[in-house]
RNA sequence: GGGAGCUUAGCUCAGCUGGUUCAGAGCACCUGCCUUACAAGCAGGGGGUCACAAGUUCGAAUCUUGUAGUUCCCA
C-alpha cells in the first residue's frame, strides 16, 4: 500500500475515536488497582468550546491517558453546570422570540421550557471535546440538576441551615438590574471609567447664603440622601455641628454628621450620604441611625421614593438631574474623573448596590480548614504563587450570598408559613412536620406553606462537584466515592480560584472531612498575539472545531500544550498548530520510511546500526527520566518538548539516518525489530500528548487484535541512565557536526566522500568510528601519529585533533586565521581561570569539586592551547 | 488605595538550595540544498553587557535593597 506523503488527521481520528469508545474504553470502574481521577471543571451548559476550554481540557486529557498508562485505574468524570443566569437569559431570549413573555408564565411552565431548551441545545461542548481526544468517561456524565445532584445541594442546604451556617438576611447587595438578581462579591467585576466627578452644594437650614459643598460621581442618588457626613477634625466644618442641610430638588431637611470614615482629601471632604445605594453609606447609616430612601425599581429606573424623573433609567437620570440642579442653583462644577465600577460578570451590566432580603451562607469556620489545608500544602497549587492570592481572600473571606431571584435552578428549601415564619426542610412534607411540631395551634396544611421563590447560586451546586458526581453526599460509604475520593487534580483557571477551588475545598472538608484533590494546576488564560484576552466581542478567538480540521486535533492539542507552563498566560498564534501538525507529518513519514525497507534475514547487522540502538534505547530512557519529573511539577510544555527534541532530532535526523539501509537495500532482520521496538516505544511515550497519530501507527507498526489499543498499553519505565554511552556518541556526533561544518564551509557536497585523519595515539573506538563513517560520510578514517602532518581543515574535539585533508581546497591563510582567533579566545579563557584559581579565597572558600572543575578547565585550556599551537606552527 | 508576581536572544519561555555548559530551548532569522521518508523537509550558521542601580560574596541571571516598566488579585 502506497501511503500519502503528507498525513491526513481526518481520516483517521475519528476512526479512532470510534473504536476507543465502542469498546469503553475511557470507562472505570472501581477495582484493586490504585485509583487516578480528575472531574472536569464543569463548563456551563449553555457553553461552546472555546481556546480556554481547549486548553484546560488537553491537559486533564495528558494527565488522565498518562496516567492509565502508568497503570492507574483512571477516571476523568465530565459533565456541565446549569449556569443559573446564563441559561435563564437564554431561555428568556429563546421564548421573546416566539413572543412570550416570562411574565407570563407560571414558573413551572418557564421551566418546562428551559428543560427542552436544554435538552435540545445544552451540552453542545461535551460533544465538541470528543474531536479533541477527550477520554472522558462519557458513562458518568453529570449535570448539576441531575436528580441525585440536586438532592444533594438540598441535602447541603438543609445541613448547613441546621448547623447555622446558612441565614436570611437584609443586606447591601450587588444587584443586577438587567438579570433582575443578586449576585455574589465574586461574580462582580471591577473597571475603570472614565466619568465625572459633580459639585454640589447643599443649603444650610436656617443659614440663608451658607452652603456645604459635596462631590459624587452618581448625582442621581441625590433624591436619596439622608445625610452629609464629615470629618469630626475637619476645621473647614466645625461650625456646623448640630445643623441640617437641605437636599436640593426635593428640598428634604437632612442631618450633617460627623465621622473619621470621610477622607478629608477627596473632593470637598464632604460626602454624601445615600444609604440605600452605597455600601459604605448603608454602613454609616447604621451606625448614625439614618433613614434610607430606597429610589430605585429593581430594573434600575427610578421608583416614586424619588419623586422626580421617576420611571427614568439611572444612566438617563444621570443626565437628566444636571439641570434640574442648575435650576435650583446647586450645581458648583463638573469634573472628569476615573473611577472603578462595577459590573456583573453574565450580564455586563453596571451593578446597582441594593438592600435586600437574601439568603447567606457563613464562610469564616469553613474557611479556616481550607486555608490550612493549602497553607501546609496537603493540597498544592501548580504555580504555588496561588497561594498567596488564596491565603488573602480566605483570611478576609466574607458570607456568600446564595440566593438568585431566578426559577432556573436549584430552589431554596425554606417554606413560609402564615404566620411569617419559616422552616427549612428537604421537601414540603418534611417541612409540614416540622412547622406542625413548632406551631400545633395553627392546624397547618400543605397549603399554608409556600416555599422561596429563590434558586441557589450556581456554584452552590458546583462546590460540591467531586462529591456529588460519585453520590458522595447522599450516600457517603458508597464504594466509588471511597475508591475515587479524593480525586488525583484539578485542572482550572486561575480566576476561578475563589469562586470554586475554595469552596471545594471547603465543601470537601466540611461533608468528608477530606480535601477533594491533591493537586490543583492553574492554567494561563489564552491571549492572541497582542496580549489581548481571547473574547467573542473583540472577535480575536479562532474556532478550535475549524482549527482541528485545519490541523488535526493532535496538531492542536500540540500547539496548546507546547507553549504553556502552568500558571503562564499562553499567547496564542495559529503557527503553534502549524508545529504540530509538521511535528505529526514528522513522525508520519518516518513511519513511511521504515514501512518500505524490505527485510533480508541473512545479512549481518552492520556495527555503526547495533552502537545507534543501543545508544538510542538509552536516549529514550534518559527522555523518560526528565518526563517523570516535568509530570511531577506538572511541566507539561518541557515533557512534550523533550518528546518533540528526541523524536525529532534524536530519531529522525540521527537515528534512523545511520540505520537507513542503502537505496533499495534491504535492512538485517535484527535492526527491523529493533527499530520497530523503537518507534512503538517513541508513540507509547507520545500517546498521552498526541493521541490518535501514535494509536494509529501502534496499529500500523504490528498486527494487532481487535480490542487491543494503545491508549491501554504500559508506560515503559525508566531505569538509572548511563552516561557514559550517551557522552560517547555525543562525542561521534560532535564530530559529525564539525565535518559537517567544514562541508558547508568548503561547498563540499554531502555526496563526496571524505577521508578524515585522528590524531590520536588513543585505541580507536569502532562503533563510534562507523556512527562517523555514514553520517558524516566518511570513507577512510585514519588514525595517525598526534605530530603528523595537517594537509588540509583540521578541528579539536574532546582533546583529540582530527584533520581532513583537502588538496587546494584550504587556503593556509584562512586556516591560520581561524586558528589565532581560537587561540586568542582559549587563552583569554585561561586567564580568567588562572586568575581564579590564584585568588587564595576562592581556593580556601570555594568546595573542593569546584576548585578541581577549575583546575581540569586550566588543564583542558592548555593542552588545547597547545595543539593549536602545534598546528600553527606547521601551517607557517 | 492595599497586596502578589513578572522583566533572560526578534517572539514565547527554561535556568532547582549562588560556583561546567566563558547563559539554554522552540519558533523566527541568515546561507547552501528538490540528497530516492518528509520543502509541513535536509545540512550549516548568526544572535543576549540575563530591565536599571547599589549592596552581600573569593564568586550573582541566581541572594538583599532601591528605581523603572508590566501583569494580576483585592477594595
Amino acid at each position: 500500500m502506497e501511503l500519502a506523503s503528507k498525513y491526513d488527521p481526518q481520516i483517521v481520528e475519528d476512526k479512532w475515536y470510534q473504536y476507543w469508545t465502542e469498546h469503553r474504553m475511557f470507562h472505570s470502574e472501581p477495582d484493586s488497582r490504585p485509583a487516578y481521577s480528575i472531574v472536569i471543571p464543569p463548563p456551563n451548559v449553555t457553553g461552546v468550546l472555546h481556546m480556554g476550554h481547549m486548553l484546560n481540557n488537553t491537559i486533564q486529557d495528558v494527565l488522565v491517558r498518562r496516567a492509565r498508562m502508568l497503570g492507574f485505574n483512571a477516571v476523568w468524570v465530565p459533565g456541565t453546570d446549569h449556569a443559573s443566569i446564563a441559561t435563564e437569559a437564554k431561555v428568556v431570549n429563546m421564548l421573546k422570540e416566539k413572543g412570550i413573555d416570562k411574565k407570563d408564565l407560571t414558573r413551572e411552565e418557564f421551566l418546562k421550557h428551559a428543560w427542552e431548551w436544554k435538552e435540545k441545545h445544552g451540552g453542545i461542548i461535551l460533544k465538541q471535546l470528543r474531536k479533541l481526544g477527550a477520554s472522558c468517561d462519557w458513562d458518568r456524565t453529570k449535570f448539576t440538576m441531575d436528580p441525585d445532584l440536586s438532592e444533594a445541594v438540598i441535602d447541603i442546604f438543609v445541613d448547613l441551615y441546621n448547623k447555622g451556617k446558612i441565614y436570611r438576611g437584609v443586606r447591601m447587595v450587588n444587584w443586577d438590574p438587567k438579570a433582575l438578581t443578586a449576585v455574589s462579591d465574586e461574580e462582580v467585576i471591577y473597571k475603570e471609567l472614565q466619568s465625572k466627578l459633580y459639585y454640589v452644594r447643599y443649603q444650610i437650614e436656617g443659614e440663608p447664603g451658607e452652603y456645604i459643598t459635596i462631590a459624587t460621581t452618581r448625582p442621581e442618588t441625590i433624591l436619596g440622601d439622608t445625610a452629609i457626613c464629615m470629618h469630626p477634625e475637619d476645621e473647614r466644618y466645625a461650625k456646623y455641628k448640630g445643623k441640617r442641610a437641605i437636599v436640593p430638588i426635593v428640598n428634604r431637611s437632612i442631618p450633617l454628621i460627623y465621622d473619621e470614615y470621610v477622607e478629608r482629601e477627596f473632593g470637598t471632604g464632604a460626602l454624601k450620604i445615600t444609604p440605600a445605594h452605597d455600601i459604605n453609606d448603608y454602613n454609616l447609616g447604621i451606625k448614625h441611625h439614618l433613614e434610607t430612601i430606597n429610589i430605585f425599581n429593581d430594573n434600575g429606573t427610578l421608583s416614586e421614593n424619588a419623586q422626580f424623573l421617576v420611571g427614568m433609567d439611572r444612566f438617563e437620570a444621570r443626565k437628566a438631574i444636571i439641570p434640574l440642579l442648575e435650576e435650583a442653583g446647586s450645581l458648583v462644577k463638573i469634573e472628569d474623573y476615573v473611577n472603578k465600577v462595577g459590573f456583573s460578570e453574565r450580564t455586563n451590566e453596571v451593578i446597582e448596590p441594593k438592600l435586600s432580603l437574601q439568603w447567606f451562607c457563613k464562610m469564616d469556620e469553613m474557611a479556616k480548614p481550607a486555608l490550612e489545608a493549602v497553607m501546609k500544602n496537603d493540597i498544592k497549587f501548580y504555580p504555588d504563587k496561588f497561594k498567596n492570592t488564596y491565603a488573602h481572600w480566605m483570611e478576609n473571606v466574607k458570607d456568600w450570598c446564595i440566593s438568585r431571584q431566578l426559577w432556573w435552578g436549584h430552589r431554596i428549601p425554606a417554606f413560609y408559613l402564615p404566620n411569617h415564619d419559616f422552616v427549612v426542610a428537604h421537601n414540603i412534607d418534611e417541612a409540614l412536620n416540622i412547622a406542625k411540631q413548632k406551631y400545633p395551634e395553627l392546624n397547618l396544611s400543605k397549603e399554608d406553606l409556600k416555599q422561596d421563590e429563590d434558586v441557589m447560586d450556581t456554584w452552590f451546586s458546583s462546590w460540591l462537584w467531586p462529591l456529588s458526581v460519585f453520590d458522595g453526599i447522599r450516600n457517603p460509604e458508597n464504594p466509588e466515592i471511597n475508591y475515587y475520593y479524593p480525586t488525583s487534580a484539578l485542572i482550572t483557571a486561575p480566576d476561578i480560584i475563589f469562586f470554586w477551588v475554595a469552596r471545594m475545598i471547603m465543601a470537601g472538608l466540611e461533608w468528608r472531612g477530606m480535601i477533594p484533590f491533591k493537586d490543583v494546576y492553574f492554567t494561563g488564560t489564552v491571549r492572541d498575539k497582542l496580549h489581548r484576552k481571547m473574547s467573542k466581542s473583540l472577535g480575536n478567538s479562532p474556532d478550535p472545531i475549524m482549527l482541528m480540521e485545519k490541523y488535526g486535533a493532535d496538531g492542536v492539542r500540540f500547539g496548546m500544550l507546547l507553549s504553556s507552563p502552568a500558571g503562564n498566560d499562553l499567547l496564542f498564534d495559529e503557527a503553534l498548530c502549524e508545529q504540530g501538525r509538521n511535528f505529526n507529518n514528522k513522525v508520519w513519514n518516518a513511519f513511511r520510511l521504515v514501512k518500505g525497507w524490505s527485510v533480508d534475514n541473512s545479512i549481518e547487522q552492520p556495527l555503526h546500526t547495533r552502537f545507534a540502538i543501543a545508544w538510542m534505547k538509552e536516549r529514550i530512557n534518559e527522555v523518560l527520566n526528565g518526563m517523570e519529573e516535568d509530570f511531577k511539577n506538572y511541566k507539561l510544555s518541557e515533557a512534550l518538548m523533550s518528546i518533540y527534541k528526541l523524536v525529532w532530532d534524536d530519531f529522525c535526523s540521527c537515528f534512523l539516518e545511520i540505520v537507513k539501509p542503502g537505496y533499495q537495500q534491504p535492512v538485517d532482520s535484527t535492526t527491523f525489530k529493533e527499530i520497530t521496538d523503537i518507534f512503538e516505544t517513541l508513540v507509547t511515550i507520545m500517546h498521552p500528548f498526541m493521541p490518535f497519530i501514535t494509536e494509529e501507527l501502534w496499529h500500523a507498526l504490528r498486527d494487532r487484535a481487535d480490542g487491543e489499543a494503545l491508549m491501554l498499553a504500559q508506560m515503559p519505565a525508566c531505569t538509572p541512565v548511563n552516561q557514559k554511552l550517551l557522552t560517547r556518541f555525543a562525542s561521534a556526533r560532535s564530530v559529525i557536526e564539525q565535518v559537517r561544518h567544514i562541508r558547508s564551509e568548503k561547498n563540499i557536497a554531502p555526496k563526496n566522500a571524505l577521508a578524515l585523519m585522528v590524531h590520536s595515539n588513543k585505541p580507536a573506538d569502532e562503533e563510534a568510528d562507523a556512527v562517523i563513517s555514514k553520517l558524516a560520510n566518511i570513507d577512510n578514517i585514519n588514525y595517525v601519529s598526534e605530530d603528523a602532518e595537517v594537509s588540509g581543515a583540521s578541528f579539536i574535539e574532546n582533546q583529540t585533533k582530527y584533520s581532513i585533508p583537502l588538496e587546494g581546497l584550504v587556503n593556509a591563510e584562512e586556516e591560520i586565521k581561524k586558528l589565532q582567533a581560537d587561540l586568542k579566545y582559549t587563552e583569554g579563557f585561561l586567564q580568567g581561570v588562572v586568575k581564579k584559581l590564584s585568588n587564595e579565597r576562592f581556593v580556601n572558600n570555594a568546595p573542593q569539586n569546584v576548585v578541581d572543575m577549575e583546575r581540569k578547565k586550566q588543564a583542558d585550556a592548555e593542552e588545547k592551547i597547545r595543539i593549536i599551537k602545534e598546528q600553527l606552527s606547521k601551517l607557517q
